[in-house]
DNA sequence: TAGACGTGGGT
DNA sequence: TACCCAAGTCT
């Protein structure tokens, strides 16, 4: 039998030594559980790097929940505009509002997990790291760690319910915010998914697939499906110096995001907007999680008052509100405001975004 | 319950 | 290029 005194206080041992210093980490003290919640839900399958400057503007615009309760829906929509997975974006703000009208966060994972968007890997976080409650947190770095330091052969997702149930043994009842953090932190940054680095980890001695020398084929997965390809137009109209964009509808893709007018992705048909020449302005390119899109562009001038949507001056639109697929569209087809760079608002500067590629 | 749901970076 | 992956949740 493992001492799973020794593995938690090796952790924490390593933890006290090497913990990143993150935006939404504190030093010492007690962490306020706005920003534990905040960074928790944006780094749900989302990179360190990629939330990194998020975090920073969201509490720089809104330093407490009760402000970004107070926000309008489309700022906040604006300002997710990159990260991905909008649902959280739209959940956030029903979570803040809810949050607000209790008059804060809950303080049990019972609590926390029945607000909008806080699920069983968020709300152990939130409870641990800000709440210092003895709960298991199981993220993917926490499945790798231990399906490795126990070597489970059973392929995710099925064995699941087994890494939780070692990970809980694993927990320590002091510190446990810190031990979730630092099992984080070495599945990043040690036991990563390939070329683990098991030279330099702190519990290499205890570890059953390194002794088995599997760590790197762990945890197992079961094979992925195909991703299909699939393909769709999208209109950029103008009115003058005005350019046609639409909310989408909250449910569904890129749901209650800033977009230009488009077919669905499955062959489902849309009328164009009524405008003349249509000019085909060539393709992009997007991937996503479950399918591949090839997004015919097209760009030209609005023959009459548009059916949906609303008209935007471009000197309000900022292509930095759009997602990614959009903001990619945009490229292709946004006219040559014929000003130098330094000239134009600082809200556009920010996050301008890279052209998106573009198929021959 | 398995599929829907984004994006960017690493190899 | 193509595939994998990232501090998951919701339905």
């Amino acid at each position: 039998m493992r001492d799973f005194g020794v593995i938690g206080a090796r952790l924490l041992h390593w933890y006290d030594r090497h913990a990143r210093s993150l935006p939404w980490r504190v030093p010492q003290g007690q962490a306020d559980p706005y920003r534990v919640w905040l960074s928790e839900v944006m780094l749900q399958q989302t990179t360190v790097a990629a939330v990194k400057s998020y975090f920073q503007r969201f509490t720089s615009l809104w330093p407490t929940v009760h402000d970004l309760a107070a926000a309008p829906d489309a700022q906040v929509m604006g300002e997710w505009a990159g990260l991905g997975y909008y649902a959280r974006a739209r959940n956030l703000l029903a979570c803040a509002r809810a949050v607000s009208a209790m008059g804060g966060f809950p303080d049990t994972r019972e609590g926390l997990g029945a607000l909008p968007g806080i699920g069983p890997y968020t709300s152990a976080a939130i409870a641990a790291i800000a709440f210092g409650r003895a709960e298991t947190v199981v993220d993917g770095n926490v499945e790798r760690v231990v399906s490795r330091l126990f070597a489970v052969e059973t392929p995710l997702p099925a064995a699941k319910p087994e890494l939780v149930r070692l990970a809980t043994l694993l927990t320590p009842d002091q510190r446990p915010g810190d031990f979730a953090q630092a099992m984080m932190d070495l599945g990043a940054t040690i036991c990563t998914p390939r070329s683990p680095a098991c030279g330099i980890c702190p519990i290499l001695d205890e570890c059953a697939a390194r002794a088995q020398g599997i760590a790197a084929d762990l945890p197992r997965k079961l094979p992925k499906k195909a991703k299909p390809q699939r393909f769709g137009t999208v209109w950029i109209g103008f009115a003058g110096d005005r350019v046609l964009v639409e909310t989408r509808p909250d449910k569904g893709l890129l749901g209650g995001t800033l977009a230009f007018p488009s077919t669905g992705w499955d062959g489902s048909d849309m009328e164009a907007p009524a405008g003349g020449d249509w000019r085909d302005m060539g393709v992009v390119r997007h991937v996503f999680t479950h399918f591949t899109l090839d997004l015919t562009v097209l760009s030209g001038q609005l023959t009459a008052n548009p059916e949906r949507g609303n008209l935007l001056a471009l000197r309000e639109f900022s292509p930095s509100a759009l997602p990614g697929l959009m903001r990619k569209a945009w490229s292709l087809a946004k006219p040559d405001l014929a000003q130098p760079e330094t000239a134009r608002p600082a809200a556009t500067m920010r996050r301008a975004g890279k052209p998106g590629k573009n198929p021959p």
